[in-house]
DNA sequence: ATTATCTATAGATCTATAGATAATGC
DNA sequence: ATTATCTATAGATCTATAGATAATGC
């Protein structure tokens, strides 16, 4: 592996292990068995680091919401959507989704492209839950809470991994159904839903 | 405000906004207006602050936890319980139920205590949630998962505060009974559940 | 005498830079 | 000449302790 995805993959273990501030730059060089300054050569420094990593929390996710104008139905979209989502979340090294949870990665100036790309992601969410939403859910609470209910769901899968071990292939699928539920989709619409979508 | 309050109250704005590791116990004693040595007088050290906020978050939600053999009925505890959860987290002062989902602070020690008494709040809500559950919901997902994705949406709040502002009462109905939706729990049912339920 | 603060500082970090060194490729 | 490392270190922290000081209460 090329030194510079050594430093990147050692620093994902240990930034979602032990936090951002909490790690120093020579325990990354020690993991991958460098000099603490000869980081330096690789990355202008510390921030520039985690930027990479949140970079590639975001790419898959933003990828998949372009195509998903080809999925029938938006309940078939949502489920696609949350199941791909989930899936990038439950893949990614070292569980890097949980980064952007944490104050101290939030307060650098790298995580503002991160926070960006997020809050279009939250909006897409919002917009499908509303059109799948039953009358009583649309009722009861707005648009934008139901993206944030959603999103937070398909984000718990961050903190499944952080407390048990992997992310199956059911509990995806579970996670995914969660957010129709979460709608109020009656079971045999969700259950089409898990026809209809491509993943 | 007692100074020891103080203390644990700008100790809690801090970690909460900018991390655990990444707070000094100068901004901590700058906050409060007292010299960063002064700090030494009150707590054994920053680890010492830190526990005294987690204990917080823990100690009602446990206590309700007691009394919820009142409730009739597992969808209303279940109700009931969530709600009351939800509401102390969202209730919490600088929302301190945060601290726990960063790696900074589950590797302090002081943080196994905490630790200790959310599993216990984890199968309770796994008990409970599998004895509401559809069959299609008990079918497809262990009574341990189905706590897991209870309880995350639960402390779900921890995170829409944290993006957003308050949490309203509407908000935590919204939360309570999504947690019966994850369990497949019909529309008349979860009806009933909030009605019966004791807040 | 006790309580609560202060000043001063030891000792241990931590990040980033400067400049040397060795190996590789033209 | 370029690439990738190294050693050494500056400069800025940060936590915690030692001991002085002032105010309060007996």
């Amino acid at each position: 592996m090329a030194p510079r995805e050594q430093i990147l993959d050692a620093a994902a273990r240990l930034f979602t292990g032990s936090g951002f501030a909490a790690t120093s730059t020579r325990e990354i060089a020690d993991e991958v068995g460098i000099r603490q300054a000869s980081l330096y050569y690789h990355f202008a420094g510390k921030d520039e680091i985690l930027g990479e990593l949140l970079e590639k929390t975001v790419r898959p996710t933003l990828d998949s919401l372009d195509d998903l104008a080809q999925v029938a139905g938006p309940e078939a979209r949502l489920y696609t959507l949350a199941y791909r989502d989930a899936q990038v979340l439950a893949e990614l090294p070292h569980n890097i989704g949980a980064l952007p949870t944490h104050p101290d990665v939030t307060s650098t100036d790298v995580c503002d492209e991160y926070q960006a790309a997020r809050q279009q992601l939250r909006r897409a969410y919002g917009a499908l839950a509303a059109a799948c939403a039953s009358d009583a859910v649309n009722g009861s609470i707005s648009q934008r809470q139901l993206g944030e209910l959603i999103i937070q769901q398909v984000e718990g899968v961050v903190r499944t991994r952080a407390a048990d071990n992997d992310v199956t292939p059911m509990e995806l699928h579970a996670v995914a159904a969660t957010c129709l539920r979460i709608c109020g989709v009656p079971e045999d619409r969700a259950k089409e839903a898990t026809r209809t979508c491509v993943l």
